[in-house]
RNA sequence: GCGCUGGUGGUCUAGUGGUAGGACAUGAGCUUCCCAAGCUCAUAGCCCGGGUUCAAUUCCCGGCCAGCGCACCA
């Protein structure tokens, strides 16, 4: 990772947020908790909206669904997902040099030991202890320090007194994984589909750092995209203009900045991205994040590195843009194999697969038992249950078991044996009309407070306006946080009276709007600049007389008049992107 | 979690063992008829707790928060 000096505009950003109200320090009336932030009315206002166009590009347009879990979630959930586990790290420090390091990772590195993550920590002191293990990084003995637990999740009780242990959910995906079962009825079984949630997630960081950008609680935006690893894939020729500026692995190690600039398909076609839904997924993110205001001069795909794949993760692309010279991720698109929904099956009750049927349905020999219960009850009494369990597994497992006079099979290490006419084994002929599958799982998790605080950072610009400088933020007009200002020249002789019509019927148009009469206009332009309003409409005398308005474009600052009965239809056109400004 | 540096109106900042000054911003008024102009007035501040002291915003200790580095993490 690149790391720069300080620059500047980390700084700027963050100091505009908190003057402006995008965001900042939450509870600073009582000292503020350190990786909690509140967005303010202009931030609020932008998050709202960039998650609006997240909607629209990755639920509405894709024709997935949108779903709402809850953020605390039972305990049983989370030793299947892996999280319990994962999400614990084993701390231990060098008392030379006042390192930390992953205790477990210590000894695996050092010893035999293969699961020291999985041990208790006493344990684990005593094989640092027994092996005399020494700091990495200074060769300082390690036996004797204390080894600490740290889990990343929030824990919390459920239910009045001892209740049931929950956590704050660290990724919305789970709730999509534990809810598959109806959703997969929802989706009427067929495959591919799509489940998408916008909420917080919470993760009890070390040190949280650098404002929106890690932070306890945050926004994320996740799609998990169930397919078919045998099923069709995306219609590719839909993003076949975007081209993906690629950092893929072999580039990355030989310490490269070169990006490949690559379509979908030339991309797929050349083996640099290994699936084609990922490659999709990776077009359409490029083109949502343009859309909200990441410059794509200073954004990149970076494949992970295979130390730094996930477990589950077949193949693993983040999205990152630049600040100050440092990457920053902004999205993972992870091929996760069947892994979380495998999980899932193996850990609850209810079924995580699909059916999905043959094109031809298919006939097939199977081997089946009926044990004569009349027979087994009698005979084995409360073990019967269990032993025809057994048999019926045995005769899908190996019929020719029961080729001879009598079958015997294992309960809890008790032999049992059968005559073979009491089992009602046979092979028959069936039809299979299709299969259960686990399908495997595409996700794009985007982190919504590294969108907005990146494209606050992208879109930040001080330039001059007639020799006078100026803070401007260049926000696409369809996520600003207010759309248009709307200002009489002078607050007097009737202006301000008709500039409020003029706002109420903007209002009532649905344009998000802001009056201001403080001042004079060359001042109210400014801080609508630094806010990123993108239009500003200005009521002057002419306008009571001719019953036209200025129309003022942030980016360029030139002025239109627009007769006022179309100035609510022009500010929508310009905000959806259906007009241009130039074009007036 | 460790280390370094810091914490003064909304923002940026000066300063002091005897409770503080500026700039910008904000509000009111005058002026101003399309890009941060001017004048007058107003609002508003020493992170929290403990200690030393007659007296602490200032010195000491602890905490919290922030930035950076280390570690960790996505």
């Amino acid at each position: 990772m690149t790391c720069w000096l300080r620059s500047p505009m980390s700084e700027t950003v963050s100091e505009l947020a908190r003057r402006r109200g995008f965001f900042f320090q939450a509870s600073e009336a009582y000292g503020g908790a350190a990786g909690f932030y509140t967005y303010g009315p202009e931030g609020a206002a932008l998050k709202r909206n960039i998650e609006d166009a997240w909607r629209d590009r990755f639920v509405t347009r894709e024709g997935n669904m949108e779903i709402d879990s809850p953020t605390v979630t039972p305990e049983p959930v989370f030793q299947a997902s892996g999280h319990l586990d994962d999400f614990d790290d084993m701390l231990v420090e060098c008392p030379d040099c006042g390192e930390s390091h992953r205790a477990d990772h210590v000894i695996e590195d050092n010893t035999d030991v293969e699961d020291a993550e999985s041990m208790p920590t006493d344990e684990v002191e005593a094989l640092i202890a027994d092996h005399e293990l020494v700091c990495p990084a200074c060769g300082g003995p390690l036996a004797g320090q204390s080894v600490t637990g740290f889990n990343l999740m929030f824990d919390t009780t459920i239910g009045p007194g001892d209740g049931d242990p929950g956590y704050l959910r660290p990724e919305t995906a789970q709730g999509m994984f534990t809810e598959f079962p109806r959703l997969k009825e929802y989706a009427r079984n067929q495959l591919p589909f799509g489940v998408a949630q916008v909420g917080t997630g919470y993760r009890n960081e070390i040190s949280p750092r650098n404002a929106l950008l890690r932070t306890r609680e945050f926004t994320m935006a996740e799609l998990e995209f169930f397919v078919d690893p045998a099923g069709d894939g995306p219609a590719l020729d839909r993003v076949a203009d975007v081209e993906l500026p690629l950092y893929p692995v072999d580039a990355q190690q030989a310490a490269g900045e070169e990006y490949l600039r690559l379509t979908p398909q030339e991309a797929l076609a050349e083996g640099v991205v290994g699936g084609e839904w990922v490659a999709y997924f990776l077009a359409r993110s490029k083109q949502w994040f343009e859309r909200v205001g990441v410059d794509m001069d200073r954004f990149r795909f970076r494949q992970h590195l295979p130390g730094e794949l996930a477990h589950y993760a077949s193949d693993c692309w983040d999205a990152e843009g630049e600040v100050d010279g440092d990457w920053v991720e902004l999205e993972g698109v992870a091929s996760r194999t069947d892994y979380d929904l495998s999980k899932h099956d193996e850990h609850a009750d209810d079924s995580f697969t699909v059916f999905q049927a043959y094109d031809e349905p298919k006939t097939v020999e199977r081997a089946s038992v009926d044990p004569e219960m009349s027979y087994l009850g009698p005979e084995f009494g409360g073990a019967a249950g269990d032993v025809a369990d057994a048999l019926a597994a045995l005769a899908a497992r190996d019929r020719a078991a029961f080729d001879g006079d009598e079958v015997t099979v294992d309960v809890d290490g008790e032999a049992y044996t059968v005559p073979t006419e009491r089992t009602g084994f046979e092979v028959a002929e069936e039809t299979e009309s299709g299969r259960h599958i686990i399908p495997h799982v595409v996700e794009p998790a985007f982190g919504i407070g590294r969108a907005v605080y990146t494209a606050l950072a992208h879109s930040y610009e001080a330039d001059e306006v007639d020799g006078e400088p100026r803070d401007v933020l260049r926000l696409p007009a369809e996520v600003a946080p207010t759309t248009v200002g709307v200002f009489p020249l002078m607050d007097k002789d009737g202006l301000g009276e008709r500039a409020r019509e003029i706002a109420a019927e903007l209002r009532a148009a649905g344009l998000a709007v802001t009056y201001d009469d403080s001042g004079n206009i060359g001042r109210r332009y400014r801080r609508q600049d630094e806010v990123g309003t993108p239009y500003c409409v200005t009521v002057d005398y002419e306008a009571l007389e001719e019953g036209a308005v200025t129309l003022r474009d942030r980016d360029t600052t030139t002025q239109v008049r627009v007769p006022i009965a179309e100035v609510a239809e022009t500010l929508v056109g310009l905000r959806d992107g259906e007009l241009r400004f130039e074009a007036l």
